[in-house]
RNA sequence: GGGGCCGUGGUCGAGCAUGGUCUAAGAUGCCUGGCUUGGGCCCAGGAGGUCGUGGGUUCAAAUCCCACCGGCCCCA
């Protein structure tokens, strides 16, 4: 009763085809579609997507965030208020009008901007909105889609000019209750990724990364199996620059003014729903974590000649114990082999299969097999909505453990800068003792090749070790990989 | 920002060098029927292509030239 091997070396020696053709056949997107960067989400990607949003809003919404919905667009004015910010989204945004419909028609007005991010769509409302300490803290959130103008090469889903994300942005009555915010939000992402067995590292930008118009940003790393890390979340400590210049002043209890402390955080579906699939994912297609699957189980029933009508009764009895509770899909297709459905649903990413055959009928049991590996057990019929769940629960979390696994392998301590140079050419993320200077930061960026994707936040990494650059005593670790 | 490669039914892909034999191979996927059914079986039949788009060269363009659109890769 033999299942297959799962293989991965499609996935991680030819990415890019894996994945573009695993997008197509497990019908998460179609990227056919004829504008650069933008993509059509099928009924599987948008069901993982919607199932990650549901679950992301209940948090955020439990930690006091209130939902809102805000324009698409904004003034170019209001735009460019906050220096920084302008400086760093500038290159990329979209630009609209009325489209000119005749040749005499009078110059078109000065263009609105489509969102890259909302701050400087929201803030306004907030500065009308907060006046006095009763007012803060202000927490606010959606889902929606970003426009930016990418001009270096998109790819479904990691770079695309069209993200689906949820943003969130809060102002608060102090620098502490912001800070504590921060740690708030990194929990609330760390929870979904977790959830969902991704495997991440959370990162604090160096200072020349950080978000445009930010006092400091964190990251969501994920790692990815062309060595490519996939920032999947960030959260910024904004300070008092946007409080300043959109004029978010309250009043304060022992009386004076001050600017709010704000925060803003995002965290992207397309990019979370890539995670999942690269990571989880063998040369077969995903395999979805049970509790995003569009199907959790497929039950194949397995006719023989003159006993197709048992076993198709039989099928449907086990469809109908499993239907309350379980996504369950009933293949009852006649004209289709059981090894074809396999292949089929295993491509499509379903986490279980429940076969019944003539041997199943005889003993009143099932045959369970698991996507993840492949593992095929005889369960009897009483037994079967307990063990489903059991095995539901233990598929993802062997997923999310094999997912930490790899992430740490793909870690590498360089002690040398060729050392790193060549393991960031291998596709490996690089751990380097840094001295805390900029300088040396930015310069690991051309000698290593690849990104400077920061220090760990939520661990504090004390380096014992000079650093890789400058050769003083080190302070803690940067990590160092190519990204998306 | 700089450089290179590529675009042929849904998907992959032969053909392009040396224009004519292309009424465009093959595979896969899809539809019909039969056979089979504990891992993609087999047999028979069928649908599906303005060769990315527009222009040019030519008696003749999938093939040569230009522009645009789209995709991929490398370097900053």
């Amino acid at each position: 009763m033999g299942g297959f091997i799962a293989k991965e070396s499609e996935k991680f020696e030819r990415f890019s085809d894996w994945f573009d053709n695993v997008l197509l056949t497990a019908r998460i997107a179609d990227n056919r579609y004829p504008v650069k960067g933008f993509i059509v989400y099928l009924e599987n990607g948008w069901f993982v997507i919607e199932r990650v949003r549901r679950r992301l809003e209940e948090l955020l919404e439990e930690d006091g965030h209130l939902p809102m919905y805000y324009p698409l667009v904004a003034t170019l004015e209001n735009f460019s208020r906050e220096a920084e910010h302008i400086k760093g989204f500038m290159g990329e945004v979209f630009a609209v009008g009325k489209l000119r419909t005749g040749e005499n028609e009078a110059q078109q007005e000065t263009p609105l901007i489509l969102r890259p991010t909302s701050e400087t769509i929201m803030y306004p409302m907030f500065a009308l909105w907060i006046s006095n300490h009763s007012d803060l803290p202000l927490k606010v959130h959606q889902s929606c889609a970003v426009y930016r103008y990418e001009t270096k090469a998109t790819r479904a889903l990691y770079r695309v000019r069209e993200i689906p994300w949820n943003e969130a942005h809060t102002a608060h009555a102090s620098r502490g209750e912001a800070e504590e915010q921060v740690r708030k939000a990194v929990e609330i992402y760390r929870k979904v990724l977790d959830e969902l067995g991704i495997a991440y590292l959370i990162l604090r930008r160096p200072d020349f990364d950080k978000f445009a118009g930010a006092e400091y940003s964190i990251a969501f790393d994920a790692w990815n199996p062309d060595g490519k890390v996939n920032q999947v979340a960030t959260v910024h400590n904004l300070g008092t620059n946007f409080s300043r210049v959109f004029g978010i002043v309250f009043e304060k209890r022992e009386g004076g003014k001050e600017y709010a402390w704000q925060l803003c955080y995002g965290f992207g579906y397309s990019r979370v729903l890539a995670a999942v699939i690269a990571q989880h994912g063998d040369d077969l297609g995903p395999i979805f974590p049970p509790w995003v699957a569009p199907i959790q189980i497929v039950v194949v029933p397995i006719p023989y000649k003159g006993r197709e009508a048992e076993v198709y009764e039989y099928a449907k009895r086990v469809y109908g114990l499993l239907r309350p509770g379980f996504r369950v899909r009933l293949d009852d297709r006649e004209d289709v082999t059981p090894g074809e459905k396999y292949y089929y649903w295993e491509r499509r990413g379903v986490p279980l299969r429940v076969e019944v055959g003539p041997r199943d009928v005889e003993k009143s049991a099932v045959v369970l097999a698991r996507r993840d590996t492949g593992e095929k057990f005889s369960v009897p019929i009483e037994m079967l909505r307990e063990e489903v769940a059991k095995v539901l629960e233990d598929i993802a979390r062997s997923l999310s453990e094999r997912s930490k696994r790899r992430l740490s392998e793909q870690i590498v301590d360089a002690p040398s800068l060729e050392e790193g140079a060549r393991n960031v050419e291998l596709g490996k993320i690089c751990r380097v003792s840094w001295c805390g200077s900029e300088e040396c930061a930015l310069s690991l960026k051309s000698s290593l090749g690849a990104e400077v994707r920061g220090y760990r936040y939520d661990v504090d990494e004390k380096s014992d070790r000079p650093c890789i650059v400058c050769g003083s005593p080190g302070k803690t670790y940067l990590y160092v990989s190519r990204a998306y």
